[in-house]
DNA sequence: CCACTGAGTTCGTTGACCAGACTCACTTTG
DNA sequence: CAAAGTGAGTCTGGTCAACGAACTCAGTGG
């Protein structure tokens, strides 16, 4: 790490993770990622991090595997930056993390849940799905909800409104190619 | 959060999870509490961790709820730190975290596994026991399998010897009162 | 009386984080 | 064609947390 940022010899495979995913930041990242955040310009505002250090956790993630950068034009040449194999691998204790906040480090009702698109129950605190028998819903099939909630003020930012919607996991807010446009989600009310 | 460590308002639980679990060293705290730590000297010379640090993260880990202080002698008064049923359920995240680790950031093989103690099977990533179906095993079930590693050098301080070897989650690495003495695990070996 | 233990606190240095300004290669608009 | 805009950065100076080492302090054991 070029970062101070590992942990010597402890002879556990938490501290390997942690070097990976445990700077500040880090999870917030891959959680937008799994979100469908994929643009620098994104992240930024989504996330309200210094520029340099979304830079810098960018650069580490992907060098460490968990994410992989893919172009999405040519000329001034521009990348996506999107979840490896492993970076999905990180769904069951992203999750398990989530849940815990949610029931332990937060007072209100979380806005967002995760359902599994079959069926649309609830994953469990495992990751799995309670109706289906599934032990691991894979985040592909994971649905995310939101729920509008009246005391938040509603953030300002584009990223935020596109994601303040039902939508699959892993889904682009912005539409794939060419306009570049933030998706709308399911709601086809914004002009 | 007296600590700089805050982040804004992400309308995300786990925002409030990292702002609890997300500092430097903190889940490495709450891993060693899992592995039978409590007292301040041992979580210090396990960790090799600055003890300002120390003091700062287990005074908010335990203002947070996540470890409780429980004092084990009086005359000077001393305290052990023990997790709370709040850390308790961190278990899923943290060992999510650690299969993740040993998967995908570590290249040797783990040198601690974890088992079902009813049945001995490995904990699938999930944290269920694969044999007995169970979804979630409690922390209090699981047994914790040291497989020694003749290249790694082996740790001097005597915390990490005495958890190089199987023993229960939660088990305390020093025998409860009196004496104080470390437990030597399941090995009656050393004099 | 002295050394030791456990659990801290204090202090000076180093390094990471932060906010804001600046850069640079293009593209779009007037 | 010039001016403005966009996306993704880099640079800079100040602040704050982490680090390591030394020091404190209450009580105990020899």
């Amino acid at each position: 790490m070029a970062l101070g940022t590992d942990y010597a010899q402890q002879d556990c495979t938490l501290a390997r993770a942690l070097e990976v995913v445990g700077e500040r930041w880090s999870l917030l990242i891959v959680r937008d990622a799994f979100y469908g955040v994929r643009r620098f310009n994104d992240f930024l505002v989504h996330l309200d991090i210094p520029r340099a250090v979304l830079t810098a956790r960018l650069a580490a993630l992907t060098e460490a595997g968990v994410l992989r950068k893919e172009a999405y034009q040519q000329s001034p040449p521009r990348y996506d930056y999107v979840l490896t194999d492993a970076g999905l691998a990180l769904w069951p204790p992203l999750h398990a993390l989530m849940r815990w906040g949610g029931r332990y480090a937060s007072q209100d009702e979380p806005t967002r849940t995760f359902h599994h698109t079959d069926c649309g129950a609830r994953l469990d605190m495992t990751g799995g799905c309670p109706a289906c028998g599934i032990a691991q819903v894979a985040p592909a099939d994971v649905e995310m909800r939101w729920l509008p909630d009246a005391d938040r003020p509603g953030r300002a930012d584009q990223v935020a409104a596109a994601l303040a919607t039902t939508s699959p996991l892993l889904r682009p807010v912005r539409a794939a190619a060419g306009s570049g446009a933030f998706a709308g989600g399911d709601d086809p009310g914004n002009s």
